[in-house]
DNA sequence: TTAAAATTTTAGATTTGTCTAAAAATATTT
DNA sequence: AAATATTTTTAGACAAATCTAAAATTTTAA
């Protein structure tokens, strides 16, 4: 069962909507898929009909199990595909949305494998959000080490692999403390240190043994 | 003027048709795109008003030169998706086409300039077609040495490097001569030797210094 | 050179995805 | 709780790309 480019654009949005509120309006999906509530209806009506949603006139909607596969399909491609073109074809990270927009609705299960095998089946895209397994299963960004949180993307600092005086004297020094955001500007690859901005404003920064030593989580979602 | 899908399929099959009959007919048309001679007649329409082609009713057409841009550079993304495919996924030669015919109408000249950098400016693809270059020059594949003929495509020996008595008597001990088909079946990194078949049916190993001297030029086109 | 055959075009219909305008249902407010 | 506002759905239309069947044109051949 092959998917339309618009059913997936649909389904995508949907799914990305029912995270956050759980039942799903017809009005939220038009306005972001810069639609009319109209085409929202009729579309609806058709992914009742291939089983993918569970829907009721005017009562919201929402996906079912088959749904949110269909939907964690599509995010897996979406994000294979961004990770490939920053990576591998050094796009800038905010340039990659539109073309990978493009790139999610090729049809082909080979292509996807391939693509993932030769990326190094990565967890996270270069947004930091979490890429899907040919199963649906999606690695939960609970935390993350500091030297592998993606670039210019805000996180908070949630936890510090160690208690020794030395390195939390060091971490007030630089105005760090657990709930600071941070994210990570710069890497030098001669000693393997970085660059961080805390609380968006102060510049730092951090050797690779105190980086290894701190976790960080995602904050704002993007993409 | 980005073009619809379907309007980049009719422009590609007329131009294929068009190299070797010089006009094109209705018919050829529907039956390459196995589609019927009504709805060709309807996209003619299409590509007439879009001032691609060059036109009348029960006459014939051909593809003017905006036509034969469009299509050069659909061919381009065709090809180098076709390179990507097997030379960075590893995918089969005869593998690739579906999947390229959909890459092929990804609509981002960043992405296929990138691309392009990305595998190295390839002249050839993976078939041994010529690649055409972003301002729609193809190499013209006159002889290419069997160094760099690509795998498993049938070619012929047209010129030899030298003239050497040493050289034309291991040659005529091989079977090899001026007009022989020639294919390249594997290639040993060990000693960059090389098995070829002769004539479809004798293999031999050529070395490399034996290859560095053969001049080779495909036979069957294939897309 | 006219009749038959083949090709091409037109006419009218269908599917997908979209739209606007109006009607129906639900939610909000006084 | 009735009036008003908002949301959602329906009705009808349109553009793109396709189809079949019939008409128009060109080609072939008797």
């Amino acid at each position: 069962m092959p998917f339309t480019a618009a059913e997936e654009n649909y389904i995508k949005t949907i799914f990305q909507l029912q995270l956050v509120e759980g039942m799903v309006s017809t009005n939220s999906v038009a306005s972001t898929l810069e639609t009319s509530a109209a085409s929202v209806t009729d579309m609806l009506k058709k992914l009742k009909l291939k089983k993918l949603l569970v829907y009721e006139k005017y009562k919201g909607f929402k996906l079912n199990n088959e749904g949110k596969k269909a939907a964690l399909s599509i995010i897996r491609k979406h994000r294979l595909w961004e990770t490939f073109l920053v990576n591998i074809l050094h796009f800038k990270w905010d340039e990659v949305h539109e073309v990978a927009e493009q790139l999610e609705h090729i049809q082909s299960n080979q292509l996807i494998d391939h693509l993932d095998n030769f990326l190094g089946n990565p967890q996270f895209d270069p947004h930091g959000d979490p890429i899907p397994d040919a199963t649906g299963k999606m690695p939960v960004m609970t935390q993350i080490n500091l030297t592998k949180f993606p670039l210019h993307i805000v996180g908070e600092v949630c936890s510090v692999g160690s208690q020794s005086s030395d390195m939390l004297s060091l971490l007030s020094h630089k105005q760090i403390e657990i709930g600071s955001t941070i994210s990570v500007e710069q890497f030098f690859a001669f000693d393997e240190s970085i660059d961080v901005k805390i609380n968006n404003t102060l510049m730092v920064n951090i050797s690779a043994k105190l980086a290894q030593h701190l976790y960080v989580k995602k904050l704002n979602y993007a993409s």
